[in-house]
DNA sequence: GAACACTAGATGCACGTGCATTGAATGTCC
DNA sequence: GGACATTCAATGCACGTGCATCTAGTGTTC
């Protein structure tokens, strides 16, 4: 069984991954903080909740679909609500739980960074979809 | 110009990108520090040293090809040193410069850890090239 | 050869992260 | 209903990172 192949093809692919990734990501981190004051992990945050608009959500579902750990959610969180870009509130139902909410200012605030986020990614990202 | 399909597929392939690296990244980095009392970038480091055998590399040549920056490259030599795992000398020619070259317990642990990547990888990377 | 710009790599510092733990609220079982 | 396990989110802590700066060696210009 000559497996050699889908084991070098294997590395390959992910030094690929590294690579596509961190420099998209340094970029994007780059940007974001010198354009808006953000983090990635701020701006996906918000991302995600203005996404998921109109509705409350609890930091578990928001956490579900990030790759943030917990720990780093719960941090990101606090940092954007002392920006005053989202609220929290705790859950009437289940008073353990949290919910999220994003602000007006926060709105606007996402709403900029988003242009900035195309930008950058599309710097990245359009001309070679082979290299993903 | 209909631009819409171009920057949704943009930004649904950079999230898709964001998972897939952290997903892989998460469970690299906990594997190698579990088994090999190794960061991922250490090893990545150890990783390039060890394609470029036989050959002393300055500092400079090895941030080339990867993704660490000056600093992080430059501690994370002092703390594979420090390991026993890479040692540092002067260049000559040039005394700002400082090669690095794997020892021998480097070579060992490397080849040890290689394994543990090579796992790892596969579990994330092997069965779905479509979604690199 | 003295002064000045530049380069290689190390380091102080602030910051975001993950892990483990804590505190509070809920669920469960008897 | 009281004791115990479980869950959600927050927090202490150690650590790796990037940025800016620093030190030392090199190149250049006069």
């Amino acid at each position: 069984m000559p497996r050699m192949t889908s084991e070098t093809g294997l590395v390959e692919r992910w030094r690929s991954l590294l690579t596509s990734y961190n420099q998209v990501a340094c970029d994007l981190e780059r940007a974001l903080h010198d354009g808006h004051d953000l983090t990635m992990g701020e701006f996906e945050t918000l991302d995600r909740l203005v996404d998921a608009n109109c509705e409350d959500r609890r930091m578990q579902d928001l956490a579900a679909d990030m790759y943030l750990s917990q720990s780093a959610l719960s941090r990101t969180v606090a940092r954007l609500e002392k920006s005053g870009l989202v609220a929290r509130s705790l859950c009437e139902a289940d008073r353990r739980g949290v919910f999220v909410k994003v602000t007006e200012v926060g709105l606007q605030v996402h709403a900029e960074a988003r242009t900035t986020q195309r930008a950058t990614l599309a710097k990245h990202l359009s001309a070679d979809p082979a290299r993903l």
